[in-house]
DNA sequence: CTTGATAGTTAAGCTGCGTTAATTATACAC
DNA sequence: GTGTATAATTAACGCAGCTTAACTATCAAG
């Protein structure tokens, strides 16, 4: 087996030990607060981007504008998110987080990175050492070949 | 900021590269096959744990056994899961894939792991090396701490 | 053999998300 | 200014998945 191949398969394993864990908790994060998957796609888009249009949560979803603006409601009436006007454009709804919206995904981010503290407590210092420049490494080649792509 | 918050910050930001760069390849391989999340996620399950009951089914998607056994009826009628009763128990059903799911699971896999080459191709062999290495730790201790939490 | 628990299925109804189509407001080219 | 394209919204409707409740079959304990 090439060394490629058994990166891929590595990085697959590791990302469905990954998920598998996760997703508990993000049920129960989704039970806790009433939200649906695509609803807190969307916090987690403005919460990492801060602002973007009505058509760019449709993009990222892959859903119709229709659609994105009818999740986008929702998220407006239960005090996530706000929409302000583009002063370039006046047709584009710039969206924002609000405080609480904010609050809300560093809850979310913290009760799921629980279990994430236990496991980084089983390693050695030399290990988290290696890991963490590992993870780096990787993330900005997956970043890199990403931007070249477009 | 302690070692550990590091590893915990290193860890949720290589997940969010992977997965917001996983999700395009997911969606088409949805609007591909036809199969919703849930569908491909009981289908998942099943290649990688080769056979499991209903129940197990509803109680890893956190849903109603009510629910799981519909998701798998509408697998079964495709053609890529099969109902066996379980010898011990002749109220049980074991489930197991079919040739042609599984066939069906590869196609998947394959498919959402070629930008995993070309992530692999962009790194030297050495750091592949640590990479392989790193993962293989992280995810064999990720794995012992679920297995001790039970 | 009876009783109670468990596994799975089915039916009925609800909800949420998605779609298309129509509408409004704005931008931009000519 | 006129015409066309774009951003967002809303309405109407369909579909998928979930739930509860009722039912069948099987197991296990007494």
């Amino acid at each position: 087996m090439s060394i490629e191949q058994q990166l891929t398969d590595v990085i697959r394993t590791w990302s469905q030990t990954f998920m598998r864990r996760s997703m508990t908790d993000f049920k129960r994060f989704m039970k806790e607060t009433g939200l649906s998957f695509a609803q807190i796609n969307v916090l987690m888009r403005l919460y990492h981007d801060r602002q973007c249009s009505v058509s760019d949560i449709g993009r990222q979803l892959g859903v119709s504008n229709a659609a994105a603006s009818q999740l986008v409601h929702g998220l407006v009436k239960m005090g996530y998110v706000e929409r302000s006007e583009d002063p370039h454009d006046r047709r584009v709804k710039q969206l924002s987080l609000t405080d609480s919206g904010r609050d809300l995904m560093e809850e979310g981010i913290s009760a799921r990175s629980c279990w994430l503290q236990d496991l980084a407590q089983a390693l050695t210092p030399e290990q988290q050492h290696m890991i963490i420049e590992a993870l780096q490494l990787l993330t900005r080649a997956a970043q890199d070949t990403m931007n070249a792509e477009t």
